[in-house]
DNA sequence: TGTTGGATCTCGAGC
DNA sequence: GCTCGAGGTCCAACA
């Protein structure tokens, strides 16, 4: 990786038209060859870039970035504040924990968690706007559809009144009732949740955890 | 900005959950406080990162960057290989040219491209499920709305749709009928655009800035 | 291989 | 402040 900080200009022509400025930004050339042109604030977005596969030529303080598609970015060093390079080898990566389906397994192992007497019907339980996260009856054999996130939004409440309309539509399950279980519920949505009469449940992913590797069986 | 290359490990926990396995990487701290994780490679998207407004503590070779949502980002060196800070100032930004808001500017203008005698009611016009584009009236008066992209793809003939769908309803306007303008119409909108019988125009952004310009009086 | 939907989306405009 | 739509969206799962 090079890493060039200069005062520079830079045109991007491709699938737009756009220019920078003259400022002092800083260049970041990969392995790969696709470079980011950067400055001191923003997000993790650069102001402009050239993604890999592309090629760079150097002449005479011009860099011009081109691609198969024939996009370019050209950029103009007017004045070189810094240049080295540096050897980072391969990265292993980002490892993700799956939180959001990891608790829906969790839940649907242990709907006993929701109330006394509650039974899984189903995980993913098709609908024809989508699969509602669990399907459960409670200890009266009533129909209670389940919501799952890892932060519960406004949204996610809207997803489920969605679900609960179209299902309270079929007299094989009518009435059905929802539930929204998130790890924390905004209030926000905790509001509207309730204004619609769901009711909200906010579950602690570890203590779920140690339930499933069956350090706790106090449910 | 201070741009130190390290080996280092990386635990994200806030939206989610995730962890960088040892290896060599970019840490970028930008002025506004936000940390960037750049591997070698990939796209322009960081490994990982902190978003401003975020608080950077360093100690013992622990960098942990909280913000007030509770997200944490805990960095730790075990060796570092570069280590420099540099002014950047401010920067003028990003200029865009071609963008789908420029040519509903040059297309509302000019309503007499899509026909002779055509005008324009409005540009924006508001129904209930949002703006369309442009509303027109034909050379005998009659109403035509159009979506405009700039390259044109099945979900903006969706779009024009709903539009479509809700403005027929409309004793006052109806009926209008709909055409699809962008500078580019993948041959599956297309398809589908014309047996919805939405009409679809293909427009050249460059000779219409010309026309704008007034270098070009042609139609 | 195209297509679809999610994203720690980001970004900007409108309200 | 927020909400909504677009993005050089990117990205991966899936048909």
């Amino acid at each position: 990786m090079r890493l060039v900080v200069a005062r520079c200009t830079v045109v991007y022509a491709g699938r737009l038209d756009a220019r920078l400025d003259e400022a002092i930004r800083l260049l970041m050339v990969k392995a790969d060859g696709s470079v980011l042109v950067h400055a001191d604030g923003g997000s993790y977005k650069p102001l402009n870039w050239m993604s890999p596969p592309c090629v760079l030529v150097e002449r005479e303080g011009v860099w011009e970035v081109t691609n198969k598609a024939g996009e370019k970015l050209e950029i103009t060093l007017h004045e070189v504040m810094h240049d080295t390079a540096h050897e980072l080898g391969e990265d292993p990566g980002l490892i993700k924990d799956g939180v959001e389906a990891h608790l829906q397994v969790l839940l649907s192992e242990r709907p006993q968690v929701f109330g006394e007497g509650w039974t899984l019907v189903r995980r993913e339980h098709p609908t024809a706007i989508g699969p509602v996260d669990l399907l459960l009856r409670d200890h009266n054999g009533a129909y209670v559809a389940v919501e799952i996130k890892r932060r519960g939004e406004i949204d996610g409440v809207e997803q489920l009144t969605r679900y609960l309309d179209l299902m309270n539509r079929d007299p094989a399950i009518s009435p059905v009732r929802g539930i929204f279980a998130a790890q924390e519920i905004k209030p926000q949505a905790k509001t509207l949740a309730v204004d619609r009469g769901i009711e909200c449940k906010v579950f602690d992913y570890d203590a779920l955890r140690e339930i499933d590797d069956g350090k706790l069986r106090l449910f």
